[in-house]
DNA sequence: TCCTCATTTCGTTATTTGGCGAAATATAGA
DNA sequence: TCTATATTTCGCCAAATAACGAAATGAGGA
């Protein structure tokens, strides 16, 4: 029970439902996901370490970078039955469009 | 966004879940939840209010109860998709099998 | 009508959450 | 080694949430 809470309090966020949507596009840098959302680099931190001890996504450095993408095989059963549902829900949400057309303006090098 | 986001911080407190679970069983009086869960009547009637409100359950007056159940055709995408997984989730957490040992052992009529 | 009892609403309190900026950490490159 | 920059951690504040008890509401039965 404490598991599936912790999941969809996680899902509850609206940030973090963007951040989640956006990395349904590629794997993205905390520099990438905290321009487009335009908060505080410490916020934009603490969403995406709730995220990872939720399961649903993971990261990996490169260089000076964190590199951060959805989990593809969540130890948590239910953020992998949630994670493949919300990959089709909100596709036409208006704020999750704008959100993908910043990445795909975005250029991590530049930005950072 | 703001849809899924509120379905889904419903369903992220364990006593709303735990209510959700007991009404798989069948429909509930407010006084039958109340004595499972054993949190003051207001506490209780708040989280239903909240469920109800992300269409995940509903009601109906029988006299002076009001029965609750789960909602059969939410108006809400989420709740839809949602209900039918939780109705398989959870099945052996020992909280959720206690509450219904007691469920079966209740009577609205006693107890109300 | 009046009383009882199930439920909801209101006002309050403690805890959690989401946000920030400053300081700490870590790594790449000079 | 020193510096610059990406990220995290820490300490704080404001807003939201979960809980309670008391008061209000509403329906059935005397």
């Amino acid at each position: 029970m404490q598991q599936l809470s912790q999941t969809t309090k996680a899902l509850s966020d609206h940030n973090r439902l963007r951040i989640l949507k956006m990395l349904q596009l590629r794997p993205l840098c905390v520099c990438e996901i905290t321009a487009v959302l335009q908060l505080s680099p410490s916020t934009v931190s603490k969403h995406l370490s709730l995220l990872r001890h939720a399961n649903l996504i993971n990261d990996h450095k490169e260089g000076k970078w964190v590199i951060c993408h959805l989990e593809e095989h969540p130890g948590n059963h239910f953020a992998a039955t949630l994670l493949p549902l919300l990959a089709t829900w909100l596709e036409d949400d208006p704020q999750i469009q704008a959100d993908r057309q910043k990445i795909a303006r975005i250029n991590r090098a530049d930005l950072c």
